[in-house]
DNA sequence: AAAAATATTTAAGGATACTTAAATTTTAAT
DNA sequence: ATTAAAATTTAAGTATCCTTAAATATTTTT
């Protein structure tokens, strides 16, 4: 499949399945910087595939062959990621940018050969599951964004979900990594903000962050 | 670049540089696998993009510019090739195919990180020359081919160059590889084959592979 | 040097993945 | 329930990279 396809199922799948979008031809058109009229071409030309189920004018939905080409192309983008913060020390931006080109000229031999390199592992290091090479992946997902933690908890960061750079680039100079503790100190709940404390250092961070945090409570 | 630039232009760079067959429009075509007609098309429109110059009826000439572009590629390519090799333990007819889809989604950025993880090597599994940064080849090569070397002499194989499976498949059966020695028992002429003894077993190569495979002679 | 063979170019057209602008449908507001 | 606003679809068109078939130029053979 081409690259224009392969992007546009993940992008159904991503809205779908992780962001809590809708899936009409306008969301997918934003999220793909291409224009509405692009997304219903588009649309048709993968219905016509069976890789998709389109009806005018309702929103848009994979088929199960689609559903498996979204989760092979993920699977390809987060092996990618993993294996490139291991290998070269890239940082969260730079392996998401790499990834996003490599994961469309990946083969499933090599992307299953990079998966063994690295232990077949479940998660990427954003904390985003991996999906197996059967497109099974592991969506029973206890965690909860930072802005609904509760005050005086400490929590372990499960997931960083963002393809920002500038958010990448804040959550490494605060040191705001999957795996790492925070403690929750105050929520301002009025204004949406809520101040934690990590590394000895207190910081505030608004909704725009808190929601794309994820955390486990610390037992 | 688009993917089909990039192989146009490297198409042009190996029969030029490498093969030594002539450049012309036909040529590249067959390479590539295109009509005569998709190459002339290209030629023009790559002069355009003043990456080569193009008269009617000439070979194809890379300008600096072209040759910088062919350079890159190839660059990439290798590195992958060396890098999936040690890393993976491809084959050196996977570690192509692999290479051949990631040289194009491949920046500078990660090229360079690659090339250092591997202590910028100055040749891939295949014994072919990897660019360096700036786009300087090593060409002095002072390999000779099978078919060009004396009865009774050592040799050190330095180059097997191919993208064929069935001749590196062959090749990895008998041992023929980067830096394993042969000795020349024997130079069939008129027959144009050679004779080898190689781990204790003797082997006899017709021209296809005699001339593909590049050795120097071991002191 | 002319004829035959070969290669290249031109011409016309197709598929894909886009664009903008206009028409239509749906959704939201009053 | 109309009307206004917003979103979607259709229509027309573009760029890229390919195709086949016909025309033209070059090269080889005699």
């Amino acid at each position: 499949m081409s690259v224009a396809i392969e992007n546009f199922v993940k992008a159904i799948y991503k809205n779908d399945k992780q962001d809590g979008n809708d899936t009409k031809p306008g969301n997918i058109a934003k999220k793909l910087g291409i224009s509405n009229a692009a997304a219903t071409d588009m649309a048709k030309s993968l219905a016509n595939k069976n890789l998709i189920n389109y009806e005018k004018y309702k929103a848009l939905e994979l088929t199960e062959e689609g559903e498996k080409l979204a989760l092979k192309v993920i699977r390809k983008h987060r092996l990618w990621e993993a294996f490139l913060h291991k290998t070269f020390d890239m940082s969260l931006h730079e392996i998401h940018k790499e990834a996003e080109l490599l994961e469309h000229e990946t083969s499933d031999f090599l992307a299953d050969k990079i998966s063994t390199y690295l232990g077949n592992p479940k998660f990427d290091p954003h904390g985003d599951p991996i999906p197996n090479a059967n497109g099974e992946i592991t969506t029973k997902d206890t965690s909860i964004t930072l802005s609904k933690t509760k005050e005086g908890n400490a929590y372990i960061i499960s997931r960083l979900m963002s393809d920002d750079k500038e958010f990448f680039d804040f959550c490494a100079i605060h040191g705001l990594k999957y795996g790492n503790t925070v403690i929750v100190e105050k929520q301002f709940v009025k204004n949406k903000m809520t101040q934690i404390s990590i590394n000895n250092n207190t910081i505030l961070l608004n909704e725009d962050f808190t929601k794309i945090i994820y955390v486990n409570e610390k037992k």
